[in-house]
DNA sequence: CCGCATCCGTTACGATACTG
DNA sequence: CAGTATCGTAACGGATGCGG
């Protein structure tokens, strides 16, 4: 077993490695992803989502990113309803991750998924 | 069920979406960046990196990385021992998004991973 | 030996129903 | 609207076996 803090264990010292402990995984990036492109959203904003998130994936991932400070509530001391969540410093500095995600998926992801879209 | 191709599921059209459905694990990653950092390297020396993924997960990263060619064999008419993995073309114009990956860990995440080491 | 494949217990995910 | 509870399925993780 690693070392676990605050729900996630670090398998090592290495940067790339402890990103991929917080962000390796299909939901998170994508939920950044929404902040960015949109603002601040609500619950129900992310399971409009073209991906469909599960409800329960959301709300554990919400939790976890909030933990972590890479999200936070837009109104904090107001109650859950329409309270949207809104990124973080360091949740707006994975910017440039996600656009060189983006770019190399257009360059190189193309033969696999012709359907893929231009721009995101 | 989502649009099915070569292993990988799309669940939308969008870029970052694609990447995340073939890169959006914990281990992938670490794989390009063991390839990006030391060259060609063979199954045992990815099991020595210092995150000790499981040999089944391995083989079954290995061989999905090499159908979406991001890397193939360094002797591909080679039998497969001793016969390292290198990165295709594809598979080395992800570094960009590895260095921003990383400069992010080392800014974002001290907090939270105390004993983080300062480069990769 | 090295490169896997297989088995199996445990954990995470995913869909849906349900509650405050 | 914003989650939680439940439950079936898929992925992971470790151990082991086996062929080249």
């Amino acid at each position: 077993m690693a070392t676990e803090i605050d729900g996630v264990d670090w398998r090592s010292v290495c940067p790339i490695s402890s990103a991929l402990d917080v962000l390796g995984d299909k939901w998170s990036l994508l939920i950044i992803r929404d902040l960015l492109i949109h603002g601040p959203r609500t619950y129900s904003d992310f399971l409009a989502s073209p991906e469909h998130i599960a409800t329960n994936i959301l709300a554990s991932r919400l939790k976890l990113l909030t933990s972590l400070k890479l999200i936070e509530r837009a109104n904090p001391q107001a109650t859950a309803r329409n309270n949207a969540f809104q990124l973080t410093e360091s949740g707006t500095a994975l910017r440039p991750v996600l656009e060189g995600l983006a770019r190399w998926a257009q360059s190189h992801l193309k033969d696999q998924h012709r359907s893929m879209a231009s721009i995101s």
